[in-house]
DNA sequence: TTCTGGCATAATGTATACAAATCCGGAACC
DNA sequence: GGTTCCGGATTTGTATACATTATGCCAGAA
């Protein structure tokens, strides 16, 4: 299976590694502060050590791990100040995505995302989570996108990265969970008037309520120790 | 605690790689667009090409260099487009840090800010280039810093090193540079006064008028083709 | 003359071997 | 009994060897 797909696929091991570290990360396989032993990743990965310390820089770089001099990696644990920190950027980030996004913002772009509001807010009214967790940020990364700004798509996907698995852990009380649909709804608006200011100060409010229900959780859930 | 952070310096040649071939792209030594052959740098430097690779796998998280999977790495060439995608982030980052710093602005880092604005004025009166950016650039960092947001300091100071070149390249007319010390001065006010939404709007627009004079003097260098 | 095909060369990707550092356990000493 | 120091085992850091892929040249044919 040489095709177009091989472009891809064919060298670079490295980079699969990452990508398959980053997801485990992400979703959580690899909890928060697990050391990584090297050699027992390799055996689990079926590949050598050299690619596999490769990816881990990589995986360093976007902070996803912590690399230590002489005593290897640990998937970083992220302190509730390093959260508020995270959030606040991305609240910055978003903002300014959003009112970019309202200038360049189409017709065929907006029902996209209205699309998407519907079926979010369907997944929100069975309150079916993992579906409404995969529209929401699929809605937010269409934002992103919509600003045309490679370089904020990118940073944005960084930091949105080093997030995903606080956000999907908490398991939001209901009021706060309606109220960010109704947020979601306040920002169609937005889009559809192409009110950039109002676009971005209801986004950087929506990720600062986003950022007190993630704490709260967290404050919640781990006082002392997870189980 | 990060006071491991400390014996960072000890170990680690990959990371010493890393920083020296930074500190190559970012003053312009490496050209951007040039090609990095491995075994070339590898004696250059007197390492293995182990650690090498593992820089510049870094340093492609980074962006600063770009790396094609069977044809090695080259020092990354920005087009007119993402120096102004970058600058548009950069001035939502430094927009945040700017109110940030408003708030926790102390009379002591006032004073410190202020007193590199006046060494800032003096390098402008002397026409000193160099001691110019310099300055301005410590005093940036510096309010990113008051903002007490490490995420932000440290995506702040990765965008930046990828204009760092370019910036440095910019040999300013005089009216843009005049401007630049008055917006400055501006800022300061704004920091004494503690007003937030004001030192937001100065940086951005400090940072877009920045913009403006890089990719001016950027057409001005190279309209077309170098032949 | 130009284009194509194949081969030689060089560069990158991966694996493995070796060196240095850390960690853990036990024994000796206070 | 507690503390300290030493030594083996484990782990990470670096170097080198081998495999795979790209590149460039030359020969031969249209």
């Amino acid at each position: 299976m040489d095709s177009a797909s091989a472009l891809i696929g064919r060298s670079a091991l490295h980079e699969a590694v990452a990508a398959r570290l980053r997801e485990m990360i992400v979703e959580g396989t690899l909890a928060p502060g697990a050391r990584l032993n090297e050699r027992e990743l390799c055996d689990q990965l079926g590949i050598s050590r050299t690619p596999l310390r490769e990816a881990l820089r990589a995986l360093a770089a976007d902070e996803l791990v912590k690399l230590t001099p002489n005593r290897g990696a640990q998937v970083v644990q992220l302190s509730a100040a390093d959260i508020a920190a995270t959030f606040q950027v991305l609240g910055a980030l978003e903002g300014l995505a959003g009112e970019l996004a309202c200038r360049n913002m189409t017709p065929y772009r907006l029902s996209v995302i209205a699309a998407m509001q519907a079926e979010m807010e369907a997944a929100h009214a069975r309150a079916d989570l993992p579906a409404y967790y995969r529209l929401n940020r699929a809605i937010h990364e269409r934002i992103a996108d919509a600003a045309a700004n490679p370089v904020l798509t990118r940073t944005h996907a960084a930091l949105n990265d080093r997030l995903h698995a606080w956000r999907f852990r908490s398991n939001f009380n209901l009021a706060k969970w309606n109220r960010a649909v109704a947020e979601h709804a306040d920002m169609l608006a937005a889009l559809r008037d192409r009110d950039g200011p109002r676009m971005r100060w209801l986004l950087e409010e929506h990720l600062a309520h986003k950022c007190e229900a993630v704490l709260e959780e967290l404050r919640a859930a781990a006082p002392g120790s997870p189980s």
